[in-house]
DNA sequence: CCAAAAGTGTTTCACTTACACCCATGA
DNA sequence: TCATGGGTGTAAGTGAAACACTTTTGG
């Protein structure tokens, strides 16, 4: 069943590039490609776009077909369409970035018919295609967005302590930062709501749990917001 | 010469959003629409990506053949494919921001074959397809733009006054500054050259020239850059 | 001499930064 | 009782914001 058309056209994909966090730090979802080109390679989840669907709904169908995950907060990076980019043929394709809470999602990415897995963003494979340029790009782009939105919530589990909100900072602005000044800090947002309950089953002083408070999260989300830290 | 592909393919296009800015205030540039869909109709500046160029070589052409603008300041908005935003079929296109001095421009644009005019961004008329949201989403670009990197530069002429660039400020951001600290702000970063001339012909004291310093703007804007104003 | 815009400093306040010790818990 | 991370306050410095008058020029 050809398509035909009077001029050439580029294929269209998407690509996604998921950010997840955990104990271990910030870490970037691949799958391993099958077939030629790249055979064996690691590289981002993503596929073509049908006609009939939105570019956002094309890479949550592929995101979900390929690695499992549902519900994953997304925003669009941009799109990346150099000839020669994929040695076949011309693909334009959209590159979005992705936050998943880890924990949720560790064992149903690893356990699908094609090979999923998490990679710690500081130990990449070299990818297949520009996927490269385009981690690098999704890193700088969660840099500045962590600054602008109280994104960093969406990779966290519902409840957490402070001191895994300081990490997750930490690991993706990739730098220290003081103790108290952040604690101050992210408190003075009136944005967290301390719960009755700590942590469990830990060998010290159990922290204190806080989910956030999501009426607050989205005023603060639509009006811009400066998260200097 | 058709042709044809297994499976269907969106067209892919390109739009530019090109900012002016005179005394008038910030404008945009936009073509009238000979053809149907939309014919009558303002809209942006863009069109097919050919096989064999890159997606920025694509919009610079278009804007060349449309609109005699060449060498402008361009940045990549992101991709627009909604299903049915082009009422024909199926075309994803990848919007660009773009910076110009306008008044270098102006005749140009308006000499050309096709129709191409400036329009105030507070005065525009309703736009073919989803321009207008993609015209939304240039200015608030804009916005974030200004406060990262010193682009305003972009849109003024070779030498400006202190005036004209707190105005463009203005402009660009929809409200007042304050004149001494932003002459304070602006002049700590040490990008401004201050020459020996002054502007000519006005009706009271004439203020002093400047112009940029090329180097130290290529390092702050690789930097990244705050400029809270 | 009048109109119009250019040019210029200081004070206040808020926020950021740096910094060290005691506490609670489980092993 | 020891090891581990949890939790807390203050002082100094920096940067932002508010604010009004004099100067220069051409008409």
């Amino acid at each position: 069943m050809p398509f035909t058309y009077e001029y050439p056209r580029p294929a269209v994909a998407v690509d996604a590039v998921v950010f997840g966090f955990d104990e271990n730090g910030l870490s970037v979802l691949l799958i391993e490609r099958a077939l030629a080109p790249f055979a064996g390679k690691w590289a981002l989840p993503g596929g073509f776009v049908r006609m009939d669907e939105d570019l956002d709904a094309a890479v949550r169908r592929e995101l979900q077909e390929e690695t499992g995950l549902e519900k994953v907060f997304l925003e669009q990076l941009g799109a990346y369409g150099t000839p020669g980019r994929d040695p076949r043929e011309r693909v334009v394709t959209v590159a979005w970035v992705g936050l998943v809470k880890l924990l949720d999602h560790r064992v149903r990415a690893a356990t699908d018919a094609r090979r999923a897995a998490w990679f710690a963003t500081d130990e990449l494979p070299a990818l297949a295609f520009d996927h490269d340029t385009i981690v690098a790009d999704a890193l700088a782009h969660l840099q500045q967005t962590v600054r602008r939105k109280p994104v960093g919530f969406e990779l966290l589990p519902p409840k957490f302590t402070l001191t895994q909100l300081q990490k997750l900072y930490e690991a993706v602005l990739e730098r220290p930062l003081d103790k108290r000044n952040f604690r101050k800090k992210v408190l003075a947002l009136d944005l967290l709501e301390g719960l009755e309950e700590v942590e469990q089953d830990v060998a010290h002083r159990a922290a204190q749990l806080y989910r956030f408070d999501m009426a607050r999260y989205r005023t603060l989300a639509k009006q811009g917001f400066a998260f200097e830290i």
